[in-house]
DNA sequence: TGGTTATAGTTTCAATTGCAACTATTAGCA
DNA sequence: TGCTAATAGTTGCAATTGAAACTATAACCA
């Protein structure tokens, strides 16, 4: 066995994956923080509010489908409220649950969060050929549930 | 422009980079956490300085190379040193500068995350078959000079 | 030289996060 | 029913992180 031997951070997996992400994410977090105060949990909990508009959606299911932990989804929505970004109601059949939707002015925030965010990706997928795009989404799609 | 429309995180690349790296990586230390009670930032630092042993590295040399800033470095740097993992002594010629190097106790531990952060990293290769290993390697090097 | 600027690394303090404990409510079931 | 277990969400506290200020030393240059 030789696996003992020093990594190649730079050749590891894991390590790029990391930088590349935090890259990325925090590009893009810069923007929307210093332009609306926004923190990553925040902007994806109102990305999802305004996805599933419609549904109503739960604080439990903000934390799901935001793959973040409940914890934080609290605090985030918490911000979100006190700055009229987000109603919160009681739900009706559930008084466990809430039932959380953006405000107008939620929306009108999130409608501009969103091209910036969208901006970014192309600006990202620039550097790849089309064939590339096409590999990396197979490639995340069988990496995606570990 | 249907550019503010909401986004499908589930779809939007830096999402699920996000949420791919940050399940590997914390997949992997959590295992070391346990097992040697060491953070990621101080791995990095112990892996670096494995690898470039002869060099006898700075705190500096060794944030460049995990792409972490000074001050995480300055601190996992402490820890280390605190556990007798590295040794630290002053530069000779510029004596603001530190020289890094793994203690034998440090290589020891070393020894036992190397192969268990390889490990990893094949179980989570192992969903690609070869060619899709290929591509993925081609992307990140385009992707990676951002 | 000597005076300014730059660099290496540490410290400080506030903000963020992570985990466990807690409250309130509902579900399951004998 | 009434008791126990499960779920939704919040809170508290300790640990971690981030940004700026700080110390010490070296480099630059008139």
């Amino acid at each position: 066995m030789t696996d003992h031997l020093p990594l190649k951070l730079e050749h590891f997996l894991p390590y790029r994956l990391s930088v590349l992400s935090n890259t990325i994410s925090q590009g893009i977090a810069r923007e929307y923080h210093t332009r609306f105060g926004l923190s990553i949990t925040e902007w994806r909990a109102m990305a999802v509010l305004a996805r599933f508009d419609k549904s109503k959606l739960s604080a439990r299911q903000v934390a799901e489908r935001t793959a973040m932990d409940k914890v934080a989804i609290s605090r985030a929505v918490g911000k979100l409220v006190a700055r009229s970004l987000v109603n919160r109601k009681m739900h009706q059949d559930d008084r466990r649950r809430s039932v959380l939707a953006l405000t107008p002015k939620g929306w009108f925030i999130h409608n501009q969060v969103a091209p910036l965010a969208r901006g970014y990706e192309r600006e990202v997928l620039k550097k790849l050929n089309s064939e590339e795009q096409v590999w990396l989404n197979r490639i995340l799609d069988k990496l995606s549930p570990l």
